[in-house]
DNA sequence: TAGTGGTCTAGACCACCGA
DNA sequence: CGGTGGTCTAGACCACTAA
Protein backbone atom coordinates (compact mmCIF):
# COMPACT_ATOMS: atom_id res chain seq x y z
CA UNK A 1 0.00 0.00 0.00
CA UNK A 2 0.61 3.88 -1.06
CA UNK A 3 2.88 5.66 1.99
CA UNK A 4 2.44 9.24 2.70
CA UNK A 5 6.03 10.16 1.86
CA UNK A 6 7.33 13.89 1.27
CA UNK A 7 7.73 15.84 -1.32
CA UNK A 8 10.99 15.32 -3.24
CA UNK A 9 13.09 17.77 -4.94
CA UNK A 10 12.81 16.81 -8.04
CA UNK A 11 14.37 19.98 -10.09
CA UNK A 12 17.43 20.06 -7.88
CA UNK A 13 20.69 21.15 -10.19
CA UNK A 14 18.82 20.92 -13.47
CA UNK A 15 19.24 23.33 -16.43
CA UNK A 16 17.21 23.52 -19.32
CA UNK A 17 18.97 24.44 -22.56
CA UNK A 18 17.36 27.06 -24.25
CA UNK A 19 19.66 26.84 -27.39
CA UNK A 20 18.56 23.72 -27.98
CA UNK A 21 15.85 23.03 -30.60
CA UNK A 22 14.20 20.53 -28.51
CA UNK A 23 11.03 22.07 -26.45
CA UNK A 24 11.48 23.21 -22.65
CA UNK A 25 8.66 21.35 -21.77
CA UNK A 26 10.10 17.79 -23.30
CA UNK A 27 13.81 18.48 -21.92
CA UNK A 28 12.37 18.42 -18.40
CA UNK A 29 9.49 15.49 -18.90
CA UNK A 30 12.53 13.71 -19.75
CA UNK A 31 14.98 14.75 -17.32
CA UNK A 32 11.80 13.46 -14.52
CA UNK A 33 11.34 10.35 -16.77
CA UNK A 34 14.83 9.32 -16.04
CA UNK A 35 15.23 10.21 -12.48
CA UNK A 36 12.10 8.21 -11.65
CA UNK A 37 13.38 5.39 -13.83
CA UNK A 38 16.81 5.53 -12.34
CA UNK A 39 14.95 5.26 -8.76
CA UNK A 40 16.08 8.73 -7.80
CA UNK A 41 12.45 9.72 -7.53
CA UNK A 42 11.13 6.29 -5.59
CA UNK A 43 7.72 5.16 -6.69
CA UNK A 44 5.08 6.33 -4.35
CA UNK A 45 6.56 9.65 -3.57
CA UNK A 46 5.20 13.29 -3.90
CA UNK A 47 6.87 15.65 -6.39
CA UNK A 48 7.74 18.85 -5.75
CA UNK A 49 4.42 20.78 -6.48
CA UNK A 50 4.50 22.46 -9.65
CA UNK A 51 4.84 26.33 -9.21
CA UNK A 52 7.80 25.55 -6.95
CA UNK A 53 9.27 23.41 -9.16
CA UNK A 54 8.99 25.83 -12.32
CA UNK A 55 10.33 28.51 -10.36
CA UNK A 56 13.44 25.90 -9.33
CA UNK A 57 13.61 25.95 -13.36
CA UNK A 58 13.21 29.45 -14.43
CA UNK A 59 10.26 28.29 -16.21
CA UNK A 60 6.71 29.49 -16.64
CA UNK A 61 4.07 27.28 -15.00
CA UNK A 62 2.27 25.70 -17.89
CA UNK A 63 5.42 25.12 -19.28
CA UNK A 64 6.30 23.05 -16.48
CA UNK A 65 2.89 21.73 -16.28
CA UNK A 66 2.75 20.64 -20.11
CA UNK A 67 5.94 18.57 -18.76
CA UNK A 68 3.93 17.20 -16.20
CA UNK A 69 0.62 16.03 -18.09
CA UNK A 70 3.22 13.98 -20.43
CA UNK A 71 4.02 12.01 -18.01
CA UNK A 72 0.47 11.32 -16.64
CA UNK A 73 0.02 10.51 -20.61
CA UNK A 74 2.74 8.03 -19.88
CA UNK A 75 1.37 6.02 -17.11
CA UNK A 76 4.61 7.30 -14.65
CA UNK A 77 2.94 9.73 -12.53
CA UNK A 78 -1.11 10.91 -10.85
CA UNK A 79 -1.82 14.00 -10.11
CA UNK A 80 -4.75 14.50 -7.75
CA UNK A 81 -5.84 18.25 -6.97
CA UNK A 82 -5.43 19.38 -3.60
CA UNK A 83 -3.21 16.33 -2.72
CA UNK A 84 0.06 16.50 -5.42
CA UNK A 85 1.68 14.28 -7.97
CA UNK A 86 2.72 10.90 -7.12
CA UNK A 87 5.25 8.31 -9.22
CA UNK A 88 2.97 5.18 -9.61
CA UNK A 89 3.70 1.60 -9.24
CA UNK A 90 5.58 0.27 -12.11
CA UNK A 91 3.25 -2.10 -12.55
CA UNK A 92 0.90 0.33 -14.60
CA UNK A 93 3.78 1.69 -16.76
CA UNK A 94 4.30 -0.10 -19.93
CA UNK A 95 3.80 2.85 -22.62
CA UNK A 96 2.06 1.96 -25.36
CA UNK A 97 4.03 2.43 -28.39
CA UNK A 98 3.74 1.16 -32.13
CA UNK A 99 6.99 -1.05 -32.22
CA UNK A 100 7.72 -3.71 -33.98
CA UNK A 101 8.11 -7.24 -33.09
CA UNK A 102 11.73 -7.01 -34.04
CA UNK A 103 12.40 -4.48 -31.74
CA UNK A 104 10.63 -6.00 -29.02
CA UNK A 105 13.15 -9.22 -29.31
CA UNK A 106 16.07 -6.96 -29.89
CA UNK A 107 15.21 -4.94 -26.88
CA UNK A 108 14.32 -7.84 -24.72
CA UNK A 109 18.00 -9.07 -25.66
CA UNK A 110 16.69 -11.88 -27.30
CA UNK A 111 18.38 -12.03 -30.80
CA UNK A 112 15.47 -12.19 -33.69
CA UNK A 113 16.17 -13.61 -36.53
CA UNK A 114 14.43 -12.58 -40.35
CA UNK A 115 13.88 -15.78 -42.97
CA UNK A 116 12.34 -13.33 -45.95
CA UNK A 117 10.00 -15.79 -47.55
CA UNK A 118 9.11 -14.06 -50.30
CA UNK A 119 9.46 -10.52 -51.70
CA UNK A 120 7.76 -9.29 -54.88
CA UNK A 121 4.92 -7.06 -56.25
CA UNK A 122 1.80 -8.14 -56.93
CA UNK A 123 -1.71 -6.95 -57.91
CA UNK A 124 -3.89 -5.46 -55.08
CA UNK A 125 -6.94 -7.26 -54.57
CA UNK A 126 -9.76 -7.78 -52.20
CA UNK A 127 -9.21 -6.63 -48.15
CA UNK A 128 -5.11 -5.21 -49.69
CA UNK A 129 -7.25 -2.82 -51.82
CA UNK A 130 -9.23 -1.70 -48.93
CA UNK A 131 -6.88 -1.38 -46.02
CA UNK A 132 -4.46 0.38 -48.17
CA UNK A 133 -7.01 2.38 -50.07
CA UNK A 134 -5.25 2.02 -53.21
CA UNK A 135 -6.64 1.11 -56.73
CA UNK A 136 -7.70 -2.30 -57.33
CA UNK A 137 -5.10 -3.80 -59.50
CA UNK A 138 -2.06 -1.51 -58.36
CA UNK A 139 1.18 -2.55 -57.54
CA UNK A 140 1.91 -3.59 -54.06
CA UNK A 141 4.88 -5.32 -52.61
CA UNK A 142 4.00 -8.75 -50.52
CA UNK A 143 6.48 -9.55 -48.09
CA UNK A 144 6.45 -12.74 -46.36
CA UNK A 145 8.58 -13.50 -43.15
CA UNK A 146 9.48 -16.08 -40.74
CA UNK A 147 10.70 -14.66 -37.69
CA UNK A 148 12.49 -16.37 -34.96
CA UNK A 149 14.11 -15.49 -31.69
CA UNK A 150 16.87 -17.81 -30.16
CA UNK A 151 16.08 -20.42 -32.50
CA UNK A 152 12.53 -21.14 -31.91
CA UNK A 153 10.12 -19.19 -34.56
CA UNK A 154 7.53 -17.46 -33.18
CA UNK A 155 5.79 -15.46 -35.98
CA UNK A 156 4.78 -16.28 -39.83
CA UNK A 157 4.19 -12.52 -41.14
CA UNK A 158 2.62 -11.70 -44.21
CA UNK A 159 2.92 -7.35 -45.44
CA UNK A 160 1.86 -5.25 -48.42
CA UNK A 161 3.08 -1.89 -49.29
CA UNK A 162 2.25 0.82 -51.94
CA UNK A 163 5.12 0.37 -54.15
CA UNK A 164 6.43 3.80 -54.30
CA UNK A 165 7.16 2.87 -50.48
CA UNK A 166 9.22 -0.34 -51.87
CA UNK A 167 12.94 1.27 -51.21
CA UNK A 168 14.86 -1.17 -49.53
CA UNK A 169 16.34 -4.43 -50.84
CA UNK A 170 15.37 -7.90 -49.49
CA UNK A 171 18.97 -8.15 -47.80
CA UNK A 172 17.37 -4.96 -45.77
CA UNK A 173 14.42 -6.47 -44.68
CA UNK A 174 16.04 -9.46 -43.26
CA UNK A 175 18.25 -7.52 -41.15
CA UNK A 176 16.50 -4.74 -39.48
CA UNK A 177 12.63 -4.41 -38.74
CA UNK A 178 9.86 -3.13 -41.44
CA UNK A 179 9.51 -0.16 -39.58
CA UNK A 180 12.53 0.75 -38.94
CA UNK A 181 13.08 0.65 -42.97
CA UNK A 182 9.68 2.82 -43.48
CA UNK A 183 11.20 4.98 -41.02
CA UNK A 184 14.07 5.52 -42.98
CA UNK A 185 12.41 6.69 -45.77
CA UNK A 186 11.18 9.70 -43.66
CA UNK A 187 7.62 8.90 -43.25
CA UNK A 188 6.26 9.12 -39.54
CA UNK A 189 4.56 6.75 -38.55
CA UNK A 190 1.27 8.34 -36.46
CA UNK A 191 -1.10 4.87 -35.08
CA UNK A 192 -2.29 1.62 -36.59
CA UNK A 193 -5.53 -0.36 -35.41
CA UNK A 194 -4.54 -4.49 -35.16
CA UNK A 195 -6.94 -6.87 -34.72
CA UNK A 196 -6.03 -9.68 -32.64
CA UNK A 197 -8.08 -13.31 -32.87
CA UNK A 198 -7.28 -16.67 -32.75
CA UNK A 199 -7.73 -19.64 -34.87
CA UNK A 200 -6.14 -23.50 -35.21
CA UNK A 201 -3.17 -23.76 -37.16
CA UNK A 202 -3.27 -25.98 -40.60
CA UNK A 203 -0.56 -28.45 -40.93
CA UNK A 204 1.52 -26.16 -42.95
CA UNK A 205 1.50 -23.75 -40.33
CA UNK A 206 2.13 -26.21 -37.30
CA UNK A 207 5.20 -27.21 -39.34
CA UNK A 208 6.70 -23.81 -39.93
CA UNK A 209 6.09 -22.98 -36.57
CA UNK A 210 7.24 -26.19 -34.98
CA UNK A 211 3.94 -26.03 -33.31
CA UNK A 212 1.67 -29.88 -32.40
CA UNK A 213 -1.05 -30.18 -35.25
CA UNK A 214 -4.21 -27.92 -34.51
CA UNK A 215 -2.19 -25.73 -32.10
CA UNK A 216 -4.12 -22.50 -31.29
CA UNK A 217 -2.41 -19.48 -33.03
CA UNK A 218 -3.18 -15.67 -32.26
CA UNK A 219 -4.03 -14.21 -35.36
CA UNK A 220 -3.22 -10.23 -36.06
CA UNK A 221 -4.44 -7.89 -38.64
CA UNK A 222 -2.92 -4.47 -38.77
CA UNK A 223 -3.22 -1.25 -40.64
CA UNK A 224 -0.22 1.74 -39.86
CA UNK A 225 -0.90 4.73 -40.73
CA UNK A 226 1.57 7.95 -41.31
CA UNK A 227 0.73 11.52 -39.86
CA UNK A 228 -1.24 12.24 -42.85
CA UNK A 229 -3.50 9.61 -42.12
CA UNK A 230 -2.24 7.45 -45.25
CA UNK A 231 -2.10 3.71 -44.76
CA UNK A 232 1.63 2.64 -45.40
CA UNK A 233 1.07 -1.08 -44.37
CA UNK A 234 -1.08 -3.55 -44.58
CA UNK A 235 0.07 -6.82 -42.79
CA UNK A 236 -1.99 -10.23 -41.51
CA UNK A 237 0.28 -12.17 -38.94
CA UNK A 238 0.29 -15.44 -36.92
CA UNK A 239 2.14 -16.26 -34.07
CA UNK A 240 3.53 -18.94 -31.58
CA UNK A 241 0.84 -18.55 -28.82
CA UNK A 242 3.50 -21.03 -26.92
CA UNK A 243 6.55 -18.38 -27.37
CA UNK A 244 4.32 -15.28 -27.57
CA UNK A 245 1.85 -13.00 -25.93
CA UNK A 246 0.57 -9.25 -26.58
CA UNK A 247 0.86 -7.31 -23.85
CA UNK A 248 -1.78 -3.79 -24.26
CA UNK A 249 -2.19 -0.82 -22.47
CA UNK A 250 -5.76 0.68 -22.01
CA UNK A 251 -6.81 4.01 -20.59
CA UNK A 252 -9.83 5.41 -19.95
CA UNK B 1 -6.14 10.29 -51.90
CA UNK B 2 -6.97 13.31 -50.14
CA UNK B 3 -8.15 15.99 -52.07
CA UNK B 4 -7.49 19.39 -50.86
CA UNK B 5 -10.57 21.60 -49.72
CA UNK B 6 -11.38 25.18 -48.80
CA UNK B 7 -11.48 25.29 -45.12
CA UNK B 8 -14.64 24.63 -43.30
CA UNK B 9 -16.10 27.26 -40.64
CA UNK B 10 -16.61 24.46 -38.03
CA UNK B 11 -17.60 27.05 -35.28
CA UNK B 12 -21.00 28.65 -37.23
CA UNK B 13 -23.50 29.15 -34.63
CA UNK B 14 -21.59 27.76 -31.58
CA UNK B 15 -21.61 29.14 -27.95
CA UNK B 16 -20.16 28.22 -24.78
CA UNK B 17 -21.41 27.50 -21.82
CA UNK B 18 -19.40 29.56 -19.08
CA UNK B 19 -21.64 28.44 -16.49
CA UNK B 20 -21.30 25.44 -16.89
CA UNK B 21 -18.68 22.97 -14.87
CA UNK B 22 -18.05 21.54 -17.58
CA UNK B 23 -14.40 22.71 -19.22
CA UNK B 24 -14.63 24.87 -22.29
CA UNK B 25 -12.08 23.15 -24.11
CA UNK B 26 -14.07 20.12 -23.54
CA UNK B 27 -16.92 21.43 -24.73
CA UNK B 28 -15.68 22.88 -27.42
CA UNK B 29 -13.95 19.45 -28.82
CA UNK B 30 -17.58 17.83 -27.70
CA UNK B 31 -18.99 20.17 -30.42
CA UNK B 32 -16.14 19.45 -32.94
CA UNK B 33 -16.25 16.02 -32.97
CA UNK B 34 -20.25 15.50 -33.12
CA UNK B 35 -19.70 17.60 -36.16
CA UNK B 36 -17.10 15.27 -37.57
CA UNK B 37 -18.74 12.09 -37.06
CA UNK B 38 -22.38 13.69 -38.07
CA UNK B 39 -20.80 14.76 -41.45
CA UNK B 40 -21.29 18.56 -41.07
CA UNK B 41 -17.59 18.63 -40.98
CA UNK B 42 -17.04 15.95 -43.93
CA UNK B 43 -13.41 13.67 -44.19
CA UNK B 44 -10.62 15.16 -45.80
CA UNK B 45 -11.53 18.66 -44.64
CA UNK B 46 -9.13 21.53 -43.31
CA UNK B 47 -10.61 22.68 -40.14
CA UNK B 48 -10.34 26.88 -39.77
CA UNK B 49 -7.36 28.25 -38.32
CA UNK B 50 -7.29 28.06 -34.84
CA UNK B 51 -6.79 31.36 -34.11
CA UNK B 52 -9.94 32.69 -35.91
CA UNK B 53 -11.79 29.63 -34.45
CA UNK B 54 -10.66 30.82 -31.28
CA UNK B 55 -12.16 34.50 -31.82
CA UNK B 56 -15.29 33.31 -33.22
CA UNK B 57 -16.34 31.36 -29.91
CA UNK B 58 -14.76 34.19 -28.25
CA UNK B 59 -12.01 32.07 -26.18
CA UNK B 60 -8.39 32.24 -26.10
CA UNK B 61 -6.18 30.75 -28.71
CA UNK B 62 -4.59 28.21 -25.67
CA UNK B 63 -8.16 26.91 -24.60
CA UNK B 64 -8.99 26.36 -28.65
CA UNK B 65 -5.44 24.66 -29.01
CA UNK B 66 -6.31 22.32 -25.93
CA UNK B 67 -9.77 21.65 -27.62
CA UNK B 68 -7.92 20.44 -30.75
CA UNK B 69 -5.27 18.89 -29.04
CA UNK B 70 -7.70 16.74 -27.53
CA UNK B 71 -9.10 16.13 -31.27
CA UNK B 72 -5.60 14.29 -32.19
CA UNK B 73 -5.36 12.61 -29.22
CA UNK B 74 -8.49 11.31 -30.47
CA UNK B 75 -7.00 10.51 -34.02
CA UNK B 76 -9.98 13.15 -35.54
CA UNK B 77 -7.60 15.13 -36.90
CA UNK B 78 -4.29 15.45 -37.91
CA UNK B 79 -2.45 18.79 -37.81
CA UNK B 80 0.55 20.39 -40.20
CA UNK B 81 2.28 23.34 -39.63
CA UNK B 82 1.72 25.59 -42.01
CA UNK B 83 -0.71 24.04 -43.72
CA UNK B 84 -3.49 23.35 -41.47
CA UNK B 85 -6.13 20.82 -39.47
CA UNK B 86 -7.34 17.86 -41.56
CA UNK B 87 -9.81 15.73 -40.54
CA UNK B 88 -8.65 12.00 -41.11
CA UNK B 89 -9.80 9.27 -42.49
CA UNK B 90 -12.45 7.54 -40.19
CA UNK B 91 -10.53 4.04 -40.78
CA UNK B 92 -7.97 5.39 -38.27
CA UNK B 93 -10.38 6.80 -35.57
CA UNK B 94 -11.68 3.76 -32.99
CA UNK B 95 -10.62 5.11 -29.49
CA UNK B 96 -8.29 3.46 -27.24
CA UNK B 97 -10.79 2.83 -24.06
CA UNK B 98 -11.04 1.54 -21.05
CA UNK B 99 -14.22 -1.10 -21.78
CA UNK B 100 -16.01 -3.52 -20.56
CA UNK B 101 -17.58 -6.17 -22.77
CA UNK B 102 -20.55 -5.80 -21.74
CA UNK B 103 -20.66 -2.47 -22.39
CA UNK B 104 -19.13 -3.18 -25.80
CA UNK B 105 -21.67 -5.54 -26.93
CA UNK B 106 -24.57 -3.15 -25.60
CA UNK B 107 -23.17 -0.63 -27.18
CA UNK B 108 -23.45 -2.89 -30.73
CA UNK B 109 -26.57 -3.52 -30.45
CA UNK B 110 -26.21 -7.24 -29.49
CA UNK B 111 -28.27 -8.30 -26.31
CA UNK B 112 -25.60 -9.34 -23.65
CA UNK B 113 -26.15 -11.37 -20.92
CA UNK B 114 -24.26 -12.77 -18.25
CA UNK B 115 -24.74 -15.92 -16.28
CA UNK B 116 -23.25 -15.93 -13.03
CA UNK B 117 -21.12 -19.33 -12.60
CA UNK B 118 -19.51 -18.47 -9.16
CA UNK B 119 -19.89 -15.68 -6.68
CA UNK B 120 -18.04 -16.14 -3.70
CA UNK B 121 -15.27 -14.89 -1.38
CA UNK B 122 -11.85 -17.04 -1.55
CA UNK B 123 -8.53 -16.46 0.42
CA UNK B 124 -5.98 -14.97 -2.30
CA UNK B 125 -3.19 -17.29 -3.14
CA UNK B 126 -0.10 -16.80 -5.62
CA UNK B 127 -1.36 -15.20 -8.68
CA UNK B 128 -4.23 -12.71 -7.56
CA UNK B 129 -1.97 -12.33 -4.25
CA UNK B 130 0.54 -10.62 -6.91
CA UNK B 131 -1.93 -8.65 -9.31
CA UNK B 132 -4.20 -7.17 -6.78
CA UNK B 133 -1.25 -6.41 -4.41
CA UNK B 134 -3.08 -7.76 -1.33
CA UNK B 135 -2.23 -10.03 1.49
CA UNK B 136 -1.55 -14.10 1.38
CA UNK B 137 -4.67 -15.74 2.03
CA UNK B 138 -6.69 -12.28 2.79
CA UNK B 139 -10.43 -12.27 1.53
CA UNK B 140 -10.49 -11.71 -2.16
CA UNK B 141 -14.59 -11.74 -4.09
CA UNK B 142 -14.07 -14.46 -6.61
CA UNK B 143 -16.68 -14.12 -9.73
CA UNK B 144 -16.90 -16.24 -12.62
CA UNK B 145 -19.15 -15.35 -15.56
CA UNK B 146 -20.26 -16.84 -19.09
CA UNK B 147 -21.00 -13.60 -21.07
CA UNK B 148 -23.28 -14.46 -24.55
CA UNK B 149 -24.48 -12.26 -26.70
CA UNK B 150 -27.77 -12.71 -29.19
CA UNK B 151 -28.14 -16.67 -27.27
CA UNK B 152 -24.57 -17.52 -28.72
CA UNK B 153 -21.72 -18.27 -25.48
CA UNK B 154 -18.58 -15.51 -26.04
CA UNK B 155 -16.60 -15.79 -22.91
CA UNK B 156 -16.33 -17.17 -19.86
CA UNK B 157 -14.91 -14.67 -17.53
CA UNK B 158 -13.00 -15.02 -14.07
CA UNK B 159 -12.28 -11.85 -11.67
CA UNK B 160 -10.64 -11.38 -8.14
CA UNK B 161 -11.45 -7.66 -6.29
CA UNK B 162 -10.40 -6.92 -3.39
CA UNK B 163 -13.27 -7.24 -0.63
CA UNK B 164 -13.60 -4.17 0.27
CA UNK B 165 -14.97 -3.47 -3.11
CA UNK B 166 -17.91 -6.22 -3.25
CA UNK B 167 -20.20 -4.27 -2.11
CA UNK B 168 -22.89 -5.01 -5.17
CA UNK B 169 -24.96 -8.74 -4.99
CA UNK B 170 -25.09 -11.51 -7.68
CA UNK B 171 -28.35 -9.99 -9.02
CA UNK B 172 -26.42 -6.74 -9.68
CA UNK B 173 -23.61 -8.79 -11.72
CA UNK B 174 -26.21 -10.55 -13.89
CA UNK B 175 -27.35 -7.15 -15.21
CA UNK B 176 -24.46 -4.80 -15.30
CA UNK B 177 -21.34 -4.97 -16.40
CA UNK B 178 -18.40 -5.24 -13.70
CA UNK B 179 -16.75 -1.73 -14.50
CA UNK B 180 -19.63 -0.45 -14.37
CA UNK B 181 -20.62 -1.67 -10.37
CA UNK B 182 -16.61 -0.64 -9.53
CA UNK B 183 -17.55 2.93 -10.98
CA UNK B 184 -20.73 3.44 -8.89
CA UNK B 185 -18.53 2.93 -5.87
CA UNK B 186 -16.70 6.85 -6.59
CA UNK B 187 -14.03 4.31 -8.30
CA UNK B 188 -12.45 6.61 -11.22
CA UNK B 189 -10.50 3.81 -13.44
CA UNK B 190 -7.67 5.06 -14.86
CA UNK B 191 -5.69 2.20 -16.89
CA UNK B 192 -5.41 -1.34 -17.03
CA UNK B 193 -2.34 -3.49 -18.44
CA UNK B 194 -4.46 -6.62 -20.74
CA UNK B 195 -1.86 -9.65 -22.11
CA UNK B 196 -3.81 -11.65 -24.73
CA UNK B 197 -2.92 -15.03 -26.11
CA UNK B 198 -4.25 -18.45 -27.47
CA UNK B 199 -4.37 -21.91 -26.95
CA UNK B 200 -6.38 -25.18 -27.33
CA UNK B 201 -9.76 -25.67 -25.41
CA UNK B 202 -10.41 -28.35 -23.49
CA UNK B 203 -13.56 -30.58 -22.88
CA UNK B 204 -15.13 -29.19 -20.76
CA UNK B 205 -14.29 -25.01 -22.29
CA UNK B 206 -15.57 -26.53 -25.55
CA UNK B 207 -18.94 -27.24 -24.32
CA UNK B 208 -19.32 -24.20 -22.17
CA UNK B 209 -18.50 -22.09 -25.19
CA UNK B 210 -20.14 -24.40 -27.61
CA UNK B 211 -16.66 -25.11 -30.13
CA UNK B 212 -15.20 -27.80 -31.49
CA UNK B 213 -12.94 -29.61 -29.55
CA UNK B 214 -9.93 -28.20 -29.28
CA UNK B 215 -10.92 -25.24 -30.80
CA UNK B 216 -8.41 -22.04 -30.28
CA UNK B 217 -9.28 -19.56 -27.17
CA UNK B 218 -8.35 -16.15 -26.83
CA UNK B 219 -7.29 -15.77 -23.81
CA UNK B 220 -7.08 -12.38 -21.72
CA UNK B 221 -5.29 -11.63 -18.88
CA UNK B 222 -6.09 -8.26 -17.24
CA UNK B 223 -5.58 -6.09 -14.60
CA UNK B 224 -7.28 -2.90 -13.99
CA UNK B 225 -6.06 0.61 -12.23
CA UNK B 226 -8.05 3.49 -10.47
CA UNK B 227 -6.76 6.70 -10.37
CA UNK B 228 -4.29 6.21 -7.49
CA UNK B 229 -2.93 3.40 -8.92
CA UNK B 230 -4.37 0.64 -7.19
CA UNK B 231 -5.17 -2.42 -8.67
CA UNK B 232 -8.89 -2.54 -8.45
CA UNK B 233 -9.60 -5.96 -10.27
CA UNK B 234 -7.67 -8.81 -12.17
CA UNK B 235 -9.01 -10.70 -14.39
CA UNK B 236 -8.38 -13.73 -16.27
CA UNK B 237 -10.74 -14.76 -19.14
CA UNK B 238 -11.43 -16.88 -22.71
CA UNK B 239 -12.96 -15.95 -25.45
CA UNK B 240 -14.77 -17.90 -28.15
CA UNK B 241 -12.21 -16.73 -31.15
CA UNK B 242 -15.31 -17.99 -33.93
CA UNK B 243 -17.62 -15.28 -32.36
CA UNK B 244 -14.99 -12.27 -30.78
CA UNK B 245 -11.54 -10.16 -31.97
CA UNK B 246 -9.80 -7.85 -29.94
CA UNK B 247 -9.70 -4.75 -31.55
CA UNK B 248 -6.25 -2.68 -30.56
CA UNK B 249 -5.43 1.19 -31.08
CA UNK B 250 -2.00 1.97 -31.18
CA UNK B 251 0.04 5.13 -30.97
CA UNK B 252 3.84 6.41 -31.60
C1' DT C 1 -7.06 27.99 6.25
C1' DA C 2 -3.12 26.98 3.37
C1' DG C 3 -1.62 24.39 -0.40
C1' DT C 4 -2.45 21.67 -4.42
C1' DG C 5 -3.62 20.95 -9.31
C1' DG C 6 -7.35 22.55 -13.08
C1' DT C 7 -8.74 26.10 -16.05
C1' DC C 8 -8.44 30.35 -18.65
C1' DT C 9 -6.61 34.67 -20.59
C1' DA C 10 -3.87 37.92 -23.75
C1' DG C 11 -0.28 38.46 -25.42
C1' DA C 12 4.63 37.08 -27.83
C1' DC C 13 8.05 34.87 -30.92
C1' DC C 14 9.26 31.08 -33.83
C1' DA C 15 9.40 27.20 -37.59
C1' DC C 16 7.33 25.60 -41.37
C1' DC C 17 4.60 25.67 -45.67
C1' DG C 18 2.73 27.18 -50.06
C1' DA C 19 2.26 30.71 -53.46
C1' DC D 1 5.66 36.69 -48.52
C1' DG D 2 1.40 35.75 -45.54
C1' DG D 3 -0.71 32.15 -43.01
C1' DT D 4 -0.43 28.07 -40.26
C1' DG D 5 0.47 25.53 -36.03
C1' DG D 6 4.28 25.01 -32.05
C1' DT D 7 6.12 26.99 -28.04
C1' DC D 8 6.48 30.04 -24.09
C1' DT D 9 5.32 33.63 -20.70
C1' DA D 10 3.07 35.99 -16.51
C1' DG D 11 -0.44 36.49 -14.62
C1' DA D 12 -5.55 35.23 -12.71
C1' DC D 13 -9.37 32.66 -10.52
C1' DC D 14 -11.27 28.33 -9.12
C1' DA D 15 -12.16 23.43 -6.92
C1' DC D 16 -10.52 20.27 -4.12
C1' DT D 17 -7.92 18.26 -0.05
C1' DA D 18 -5.94 18.11 4.29
C1' DA D 19 -5.16 19.65 8.89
Amino acid sequence: MSVPTPPVDAGRRFVVDRGSPVPLYFQVAQHLENSINSGMIPVGTLIQNEVDLAASMGLSRPTMRRAMQHLVDKGLVVRRRGIGTRVVQPKLRRPLELSSLYDDLASAGRKPTTEVLSFETVEAHDEVTERLDVEEGSPVLELVRLRSAAGEPIAKMTNYLPEHLATFSEKDLAERGLYDLIRHQGIVLHSATQTLGARNATAAESRMLDEPRGAALITAQRVTYDDHGSAVEFGTHIYASSRYTFEVQLFT
